[in-house]
DNA sequence: GAGAAATAATCTGCTGGCCAACAATCTTGC
DNA sequence: GCAAGATTGTTGGCCAGCAGATTATTTCTC
């Protein structure tokens, strides 16, 4: 495909390689944005995960009790729509959030097949917690990132989400 | 947290909802760049995935062929390295295309420990068929973005990488 | 109304990526 | 030269994302 290649191996010892052979993950990022996009956001969510493995709430259970706060009380379906979490995730995700007190499964009053997830009192503090921490997230996740490029990379996230 | 929340639900008819509850996840990806990234990541690895449903080869297969024909033989470690696939996926991966015939592994020279993953003759075939079909495949993936804007996010992609 | 089709929540199974543990082998410190 | 530590490939376990099947309920069609 390329230049003929050396059979050459590199030593096991750690000698600086001047073939790129150690570089060569630089030259494959430039080329496949593909590639790039998906490794990058595997390490922001590894820095996410980092962040968020002291806390009570996982990433999704976070948006949930702000969606529900934003808009009011929504069904599963609603949630799992507007938040991009798979349905058969959310179940697990709003299980959580039950079994610690701040979500209750009510039933929608029109539509006795979906549930109304509702807030309950003690929800609030925990959300207002969760999402005081958000700038140290984004800035833990994003550090690489000045302002100006955060937006920018907003922006190009949107036309591939196809939002605005 | 927010307003007060009115307690209303959402009736099941398709009624286009005026609070914003339908398109909630648009303003969620304008404020939350990296609920955006990943999002749209899943979005992108949906592209590609359907995109190489009827080939031959996976995209972590298609780079290790690539990185092999660049660089000549390699360890599974430094594949593992460049390419940031994980070493236990890597075996998998190697598998495949001993399988299939396209790589060999050959023992390492002066390290019993590591492979020389090495090509066959018959690799450089499909290897060129696979590099014919990439920049469909960006277009699939990409389509939303211009030639500027994938370059753009190529570079964001390289800071949160830290790569040049 | 009655039956057919669609929908909400749930469960199960499948895949793919990540982490921990392991045996074989290499490297390093003394 | 030898024991301690690091490294390579491998396996198995765990979790998220996705599709399919199921049950209860609603909506549509006649």
């Amino acid at each position: 495909m390329a230049a003929p290649q050396p059979a050459r191996l590199t030593s096991p010892s750690r000698e600086p390689e001047a073939g790129g052979r150690d570089r060569y993950f630089a030259k494959l990022a430039q080329e496949r944005p593909d590639v790039a996009l998906c490794r990058a956001t595997t390490l922001v969510t590894r820095a996410l995960d980092e962040e968020l493995a002291g806390r009570r709430l996982t990433m999704a259970q976070q948006l949930v009790l702000k969606m529900l706060s934003d808009v009011g009380p929504c069904s599963q379906q609603e949630l799992s729509e507007q938040l991009r979490i798979d349905r058969s995730v959310m179940v697990g995700c709003i299980d959580g959030l039950e079994d610690s007190g701040l979500v209750r499964r009510e039933r929608h009053p029109r539509d006795r097949r979906a549930y109304a997830v509702t807030l309950t009192p003690d929800a609030a503090p925990v959300l207002e917690e969760a999402e005081a921490g958000v700038p140290h997230l984004l800035d833990r996740a994003f550090g690489a990132l000045t302002a100006a490029e955060r937006r920018t990379l907003t922006r190009l996230m949107g036309k591939i989400l196809d939002v605005g």
